[in-house]
DNA sequence: TGTTAGCACTCAGCGACAGAGAGTGCTAAC
DNA sequence: GTTAGCACTCTCTGTCGCTGAGTGCTAACA
């Protein structure tokens, strides 16, 4: 739906008002702090017009107006300005990607602190499927009686394992044999991208150690087990400043939902589906009834070609949705980098 | 300080009334619902020496007696009957130890989660310092140019790993060999135990691999590095359910802290140092003042002899202590074991 | 026809106030 | 040493009225 200008520029003023103010916007306010030109009356008539379409919501008869979802909706994908990260921030940012790790846990968890600490807001991140990137090598590491170790290094040269069984009686030769043999199949694919041919082959070749390579399998898919993927929340505490969390049983029941591996899965899951970038979901448009009150700002991270894993912010809808954006987009880039090109 | 036995009765009863209510409790009410079978006025008595004696204290003239952090000492020290686990509890417990676990990251954790729902407080878990624990066997394995996983085996079969650079030019025999050297030095024993003379013998044997083996002895001990261990936290959000962190700014500054690992690692490291089994930490013993409102409830667990790391219950003064010490109990013997026995 | 000034009206928020209720400490009698 | 009785204290709750911010409507104006 189409808007005049003026509204627009009404709109767009009560929507950064109320942002950072957290209360209503009254005409009078309007006119003082934004120079729209044009008198309280007039802002009221639009404001009145903007309310009957849906933009905006009247808490009380006697209180200004405040954003409904539509007009949040509207000010994302219409008014909204690029923001660039300040240098400041590109710095924390910097800090965090050039530092040394090898470990995808502990980059994701680092993450997902740095953009709750750069946002100000709580920040969700889920962890890569490995059956999703593509994979440099495997090794086969023998432990004890019975058990190996299932090494695998990821394309940006990261390592993953697994403790995996196999049976007793496996000699070193052939366990040098089996990984030789995942090592040919695998190298440089994605274990999602395996033909059924290629997996016929292999479990044609491996036929003796089922159980070893079901179990293989297993780690590498993992796309059954959604609890599999690894869920870090890093400030969750955030929200607890926002004056829209002011009650303690409201916040209650949106810090227990934020421990839940799956439903935070499942948020970042659903939100923003094959948007190009960043996607915005808005108020009821997260599916939880905890977060009507929230929004979220959501990304995808890739390794190379392939889509991995998701990160993203979660805040009052009341938010800063410019400097979020350009945070979770220019955070984004950098892990994938990251993850594509190592260590 | 000693106390006559009808004053260790109202205390007794003040202790337990405001456990359940969260109210300041008057000598009233203490006559009608405990059978201490004397009169209000004398209860009231015994309360006012007991305030007196630094037991309780009164929020205001007209209200009821509350515990001071003293009577919570008394309590514990001297009141508090034992209590078993229900056997509700106890399969509980069961489900989480029978599961077949093999990494310890994966194990604590779900540790931390089972003990928040158990107790309905807050679990906290510092990970277990590597270099305590007795090594089964290590393996070094090739990754690609100028890069090895160290791969450790605990006592209890768990695996512990990270990436190490060594020199381009190793060569599949040279790694053998170092492996082979670390493996002799280090089964079956601590790094902390390991003695001058061992490290010696291994500086000067590994001497031309200098930087992988400072590197894996840095693994090995963290003992620097506190941020090194691993620490989770486990329902912190149960917080938010106790009435005396109603207001949101106060429980604003608890959750931050228990967000920062450094201070989660402080507190569990600070309580109950070289207590037997389980210790009590109450109020302004802990030394944070934030947790002024809260106690905390600790243990040790260990891999055979070695004392490694330690399990705690964050929950307000006003907490079942009986319930939640059998509970920490419990579940430290678990977990001990297990990562004794293994997986 | 769109804009604005003026005005009557609405309603949340706040402070003052009074009454209820829970609890205390003290005194005197048992 | 214990208890009943009583005056007193103080929080809590609800009511009431005021204030101020904000609205919608109407009528005048450009």
């Amino acid at each position: 739906m189409w808007m005049d200008e003026r509204k627009e520029k009404v709109l767009q003023a009560i929507i950064e008002d109320y942002v950072s103010t957290a209360e209503p916007v009254g005409s009078r306010t309007l006119a003082r702090k934004y120079r729209l030109g044009v008198s309280p009356a007039t802002i009221r008539n639009e404001m009145a017009d903007l309310e009957v379409q849906g933009y905006l919501e009247q808490p009380h008869t006697s209180a200004g107006r405040i954003p409904a979802d539509k007009g949040y909706r509207y000010y994302v994908d219409t008014l909204m300005e690029d923001h660039e990260a300040t240098p400041d921030e590109q710095n924390r940012i910097a800090q965090v990607f050039d530092r040394r790790l090898t470990e995808v846990d502990h980059l994701l968890r680092e993450t997902a602190r740095l953009l709750a600490e750069t946002t100000h807001y709580s920040a969700l991140v889920v962890g890569p499927r490995v059956g999703r990137t593509a994979i440099k090598g495997v090794r086969l590491v023998p432990l004890e009686e019975g058990r190996a170790l299932l090494v695998l290094v990821t394309e940006g040269g990261f390592v993953e394992d697994q403790v995996v069984d196999m049976p007793v009686e496996v000699t070193m030769m052939e366990l040098q044999r089996i990984s030789g043999v995942l090592n040919e199949v695998l190298r440089g694919r994605t274990v999602i991208s395996l033909s059924r041919d290629a997996l016929a082959a292999l479990h044609h070749e491996l036929d003796r150690y089922r159980s070893l390579l079901s179990q293989t399998l297993d780690f590498l898919d993992q796309s059954e087990a959604p609890e599999g993927d690894r869920v870090f929340v890093g400030g969750a505490s955030r929200m607890l400043a926002q004056p829209e969390f002011r009650n303690v049983e409201k916040v209650k029941r949106l810090m227990d939902l934020l421990e839940e591996e799956q439903v935070v899965h499942d948020i970042l899951g659903a939100a923003g589906r094959g948007e190009p970038r960043v996607a915005i979901t808005i108020g009821e448009e997260i599916h939880y009834r905890e977060m009507t009150d929230c929004s979220l700002v959501t990304a995808t991270y890739r390794v190379g070609e392939e889509t991995i894993g998701r990160i993203g912010v979660l805040g009052p809808k009341r938010m800063e949705y410019a400097k979020v954006v350009s945070l979770v987009d220019n955070v984004t880039q950098r892990l994938s980098e990251k993850l594509s090109r190592g260590t």
